[in-house]
DNA sequence: CCGTTTTAGTAACGCGGGTTATTGACATAT
DNA sequence: ATATGTCAATAACCCGCGTTACTAAAACGG
């Protein structure tokens, strides 16, 4: 490289000052007073050489890494075809470069959660980190509320020390199937976002049982099938749904990426939607609305949760003792057209 | 935090040698041989004490940040419904991994290109960058180019000297428009994928016209239109072809994801998909066959993309001074269901 | 005019680890 | 027995920056 390194040295030596001086008029310390003129000095000096802290260095001295991790766990066939990824990179960028940080992207292997953690975080890497889709088996999870590690999960947690951010996603489900209940259906299928070991899957599927139960309405296994993120298990759920005896005049499908596959195998089985059958989804993708009918769907906002998971966990960074939060946002049914009254 | 730091003379206390011993086993140095009883010594040590190198101290010693960027070189808002994010993210992934090092994310502010460029290499958070989707007007990239940074754009430059990983989207726009002719197609319209300020977008337009011309059609501005990444945008844009009264019988959607919105906007106008209109897309998104109908359209191997970009980079910053290449993978065109036979 | 406080700036150390030059111990050759 | 050459391991310095403790000069008060 034909561009040497700037140091702070050579803007010290440039501005006719000590590196401390530097170090102060760049970090604004304002415990130390320096006279306007040094602090134009350095200024200038900084100014003509297009001096940039080396952060490396200033993490170690700092003992802060300026940066925090998002962490993903799953996968990465499942991340392919994730439409809320997006979106939360997208709420997360937007606050973190407000606050002078860096976003660090990692996946982890399930099975080594806890290497990857601890890694991570002793490494110094990242000063804290945002999980994401936690699973119910997750054993790093555990390891990690005691390491006293600034972390937030964005899903929901059982008697968890960690933060949390995330809509109820269990009554959620259950208005949306309410929402089923209430056009008169009787006879609702249902299909998981995902393997029930993933907490929303988990956590949806409840709300779909709750939403039975108070109606009633006996719950049929046989009418319940896991997916697997995205639309060709959507695509395969359905099928094995509507190639079985069983009637059903609905489907709450946890997953507006997984129902996209349903659909188009209602479709491919020469079935109507919604005459023949309604099917409500979840999470309001950015394309729901465009789907063939509209898709009716549990509206979840993805940029706040995101945003809000990285309020939490900056709080927690600065704050050594910050009190553990779980924060729930509000979601909204969005009727569209691909539910209707049940007619016999 | 009550787990307080392990450095490596922490280890080398426990092992009973020197600091430099326990640096030698971890970065395995063969010029200096260690027997065996002190390597396991060490490494016994290193086990029981949990220790992780620190990434900021190693950096600053090595010179080398062992992180990249991936940088977003767009509105966050036009990201949150890019389906195309997630694939490169776990093509980056998959290699960074591989090699050990972190993926960053980074967006950068239109405009603001040339700071933010120097002040992530400067700071040297990161070793080299991939940039997304580049612009013609984007000054930085000129700058990147003399200030000897490694760096590979995802997408097509014309004469840079930057190193450049993409499919031949001008031809690939040309072969599918080919495809809407062989089919007798004549008043064919285009919708872009975003605004010809893009690479891609200028690319595959002028693809377009490559096959207009050599089928001595006319070029006719009225049928084209500039969409904006997302699906509202191609639903606004077919709104407004199918609005006024020009006829034309099949569209060339430079995105699946603007032409899904596309395909929305030709329902709501009570028209069939292929009878009445034949749609060709571009990018096979992960949903792209479960479209109603399914849609013809152009395959991009998006992963392969991101990996190769990602082996371009890191031979870059081994061999500093490798040659400039520009990797064009192939394209495939796939014939589904949204395209037919012209019928008058 | 001299002690005291304030102000402006600096020397020096530490953050944690990579790396070179050097040492001492031991084996081999003369 | 002395010189020469390995081998294993280490002392010491460097990476670039933050920060504490200290100093010299200026301002102040009586």
């Amino acid at each position: 490289m034909a561009n040497k390194r700037v140091t702070s040295q050579d803007v010290a030596d440039l501005a006719g000052v000590s590196r401390t001086t530097v170090s102060f008029v760049i970090n604004d310390v304002k415990r130390y007073n320096i006279s306007p003129e040094t602090r134009k000095k350095v200024q200038d000096a900084i100014e003509e050489l297009g001096y940039i802290p080396n952060a490396s260095a200033r993490a170690l001295a700092t003992r802060s890494a300026k940066a925090i991790g998002l962490i993903i766990n799953r996968n990465p066939q499942y991340t392919l075809s994730d439409s809320f990824l997006p979106q939360i990179i997208g709420g997360l960028l937007g606050v973190v470069n407000q606050h002078q940080l860096s976003l660090l992207i990692e996946w982890v292997d399930s099975g080594r959660q806890v290497e990857t953690y601890q890694k991570l975080i002793k490494a110094k890497h990242i000063d804290g980190m945002i999980l994401l889709t936690p699973t119910l088996d997750d054993k790093g999870l555990k390891e990690l509320e005691t390491l006293e590690i600034p972390a937030v999960v964005m899903g929901e947690l059982e008697d968890s020390n960690l933060s949390s951010v995330d809509i109820d996603n269990r009554l959620a489900a259950q208005k949306a199937v309410q929402h089923l209940i209430h056009l008169g259906h009787r006879k609702i299928a249902c299909i998981t976002n995902a393997n029930i070991t993933f907490t929303s899957a988990f956590q949806r599927l409840a709300g779909y049982k709750d939403a039975l139960k108070s109606a009633e309405i006996e719950y049929d296994k046989a009418l319940v099938r896991q997916a697997d993120f995205d639309p060709q298990s959507g695509y395969d759920a359905m099928t094995s749904l509507l190639d079985q005896e069983k009637e059903f005049s609905a489907v709450f499908v946890a997953s507006d990426n997984v129902a996209f596959g349903a659909i188009s195998a209602v479709r491919d089985h020469h079935l109507c939607i919604p005459k023949d059958l309604s099917i409500i989804g979840f999470d309001d993708l950015p394309w729901s609305k465009f789907t063939d009918p509209p898709l009716t769907t549990i509206h979840l906002p993805a940029l706040q949760l995101a945003q809000n998971a990285c309020f939490l966990l900056l709080e927690q960074i600065q704050e050594k003792d910050s009190i553990v939060k779980h924060l729930r946002l509000d979601f909204t049914l969005i009727k569209r057209k691909s539910t209707a009254q049940f007619t016999n």
